[in-house]
RNA sequence: GCGCCCAUAGCUCAGAUGGAUAGAGCAGCAGCCUUCUAAGCUGCGGGCCGCAGGUUCGAAUCCUGCUGGGCGCGCCA
């Protein structure tokens, strides 16, 4: 129970009533200024045309319809043609009573109907650590995931990588170098040009040479270099995905699913994938290479409409066609929803794999692409420069590091996907007040030790009076909970975490202030049971809201 | 040149899908602890919502055109 459920069934007969339009919508709206009552609407004001008549007096007749209802004080026309509506307490008590009822399921929705989501995010090959800009998927697939989860979908978390393509043969040629200059043999094998020249590629050769180091200089000396390539490979995959899922675990992140491009080609999905695009006419050779033919796509997604080739004339694929193939795939597995985190950098890969997933007669319109802009660590006010490929990498462990996985996690997801971010270090490594993170936890910790020192526990809500409840940041502080149900649905149904970052700033707001004005430990018998009751709701509120962005959210600080 | 994204306070950003006098945090200034965690609370100053048109009762929000920035536009991923 909501305030606007409460108004929203005596709202609808009143406008079935005036014989409006059923699909009318009456949406209530939380007035952003003081004194415009506690919940407002704008219904009149949109039926104007309909009936011809002026907003004002359409709201004067709705209010006279709708009479005096039990839990509303006053029904007010304002400025153009608003209805305000101001509660009685009984409303707001009415509303708490109803959040204890979920217990600690409060903030969960069913909106989901437990349709089942596949949310792809990381999905960084294993040629290197994770670098801090990874953060911003990482943080943001995972808390989607999260927010679908508690908006009632039933979400599979799942990792793509690709450990065949030239990019993991470089980074096996990469160590190998590395581990004949560890030989005294560096004139063997010169460090390829375009390799991977971080700090870890040396790490790795050495511990391979501890490791193995006769083995390596037979290898060497018998002018087996590919071999040495092939276990160089093969240990620095393994070296890099231990280094990936023990960043992700830090970060409490955790898949379900590794999917192996590779597995696409030993199904044979991706033959089935060219011959299905052939049997439709959309494919045809060209220069040796095969291409994609969108432009004789009617509907296409797609934009250019140029052609794309999907296999070299090497007769290696592009990366097109597997992901095409690997998008069908996970269609076919039957999720209602595929939810895909994409860097801005990827933006020009979407239309194509739209449209391939579109030719191949499945809806496109399952597949929701969320694209996050690049991200800026400033430090000192100035950019911070780094570049995988340079060795001076910034890599996600030393941002975790220097500011705290809880930081990293709630950094990352507190501006729109849409706009680029500015990852500020100062403000994020500062551990106080400027922090955003920590007024969140503050908050909550803040209540736990009240809690702890509330001598006969919390009461059991059934037997305590809430109409003592009747202070200003009382009510304002109900209020603020009762919306965390439909701000976890907003951001589910926008696929846009910060929603929910923004409302935990203000649910930890309207509880500071409740706790500055609201003696709680002390008062009046009556006046402290409810007060504990609403404190303890409050926790599980903002307990909820911290889980869902992956933040921990301390009994002490 | 073409496509996508962005432009709101000195700085970093919200803005509930078109509503009322534009909202936070940081930075600046001024207050509040003999009592539940001051990592908190309260107040003050600060704006041509990039520019110009259009749509309508009403626009930061929708449309068009500019300007300025980011990311792409490969038989790389």
């Amino acid at each position: 129970m909501t305030l606007q459920e409460i108004l929203a069934a005596p709202l609808r007969s009143v406008l079935d009533g005036m014989g409006v339009s059923p699909e009318t919508q009456a949406p209530f709206e939380i007035p952003r200024q003081q004194g415009f009552g506690h919940l407002s609407t704008t219904v009149a004001m949109g039926l104007a045309r309909e009936l011809r008549k002026p907003p004002k007096a359409i709201a004067e007749e709705i209010i006279e319809r709708l009479g005096s209802l039990p839990m509303v004080e006053k029904l007010e026309v304002a400025g153009a043609g608003f209805i305000n509506v101001t509660f009685k307490p009984e409303a707001f008590h009415t509303v708490l009573r109803s959040l204890d009822g979920m217990g600690d399921d409060i903030g969960r929705s069913s909106i989901g109907g437990g349709q089942s989501v596949n949310v792809e995010y990381v999905s960084a090959n294993p040629t290197g650590p994770l670098h801090a800009g990874h953060g911003r998927n990482c943080a943001l697939g995972d808390t989607i995931a999260n927010t679908l989860a508690w908006a009632g979908y039933d979400v599979t978390r799942e990792y793509y990588f690709n450990n065949a393509g030239n990019q993991m043969n470089k980074l096996g040629e990469s160590i190998a170098a590395r581990v004949c200059e560890a030989l005294g043999k560096s004139d063997v094998l010169p460090f390829p040009e375009d390799g991977y020249h971080g700090e870890y590629i040396v790490d790795v050769a050495n511990e391979l040479v501890g490791q193995h180091g006769d083995q390596l200089t037979q290898l060497v000396d018998s002018d087996a270099i590919d071999d040495l390539k092939a276990q160089c490979r093969k240990a620095g995959e393994t070296w890099c995905f231990e280094q990936i899922k023990k960043t992700l675990h830090v970060l409490n992140i955790h898949h379900d699913v590794f999917f192996n491009e590779d597995s696409l080609y030993g199904s044979g999905r991706v033959e089935k994938t060219i011959a299905n695009l052939r049997e439709r006419g959309l494919v045809y050779e060209k220069d040796g290479a095969l291409w994609f033919a969108l432009s004789k796509m009617p509907n296409a997604t797609n934009v250019d409409r140029q052609d794309k080739v999907i296999v070299k004339s090497t007769g290696e694929p592009t990366y097109r066609l597997p992901d095409i193939a690997y998008h069908v795939e996970k269609l076919e597995r039957g999720y209602g929803m595929l939810v895909d985190i994409f860097g801005a950098d990827h933006i020009a890969t979407i239309p194509d794999v739209l449209s391939g997933v579109e030719a191949l007669g499945h809806d496109a319109s399952k597949v929701r692409v969320v694209i996050h802009q690049m991200v800026t660590f400033i430090e000192d006010g100035a950019v911070v420069k780094f570049s995988k490929r340079s060795g001076k990498s910034f890599t996600l462990d030393d941002l975790i590091d220097e500011v705290g996985a809880d930081v990293v996690r709630f950094f990352f997801v507190m501006r729109t996907p849409g706009t680029h971010l500015d990852f500020d270090l100062n403000l994020a490594k500062e551990e106080g007040d400027k922090n955003p993170v920590f007024y969140l936890q503050y908050a909550h910790a803040r209540i736990c030790s009240i809690l702890r020192k509330a001598t006969a526990g919390v009461p059991d809500t059934a037997s305590v009076d809430l109409s003592v409840l009747t202070h200003e940041r009382e009510l304002e502080l109900i209020a603020i909970i009762s919306r965390f149900r439909s701000t976890v649905e907003r951001a589910a149904e926008t696929l846009e975490p910060h929603i929910i970052a923004e409302y935990l700033r203000d649910l930890a707001g309207a509880y500071h202030q409740f706790y500055h004005d609201c003696r709680i430990l002390g008062s009046e018998p009556v006046l402290e049971q409810a007060r504990l009751v609403l404190a303890n709701i409050t926790r599980r509120a903002l307990h909820n809201g911290l889980m869902i962005l992956g933040v921990k959210a301390p009994e002490s600080m």
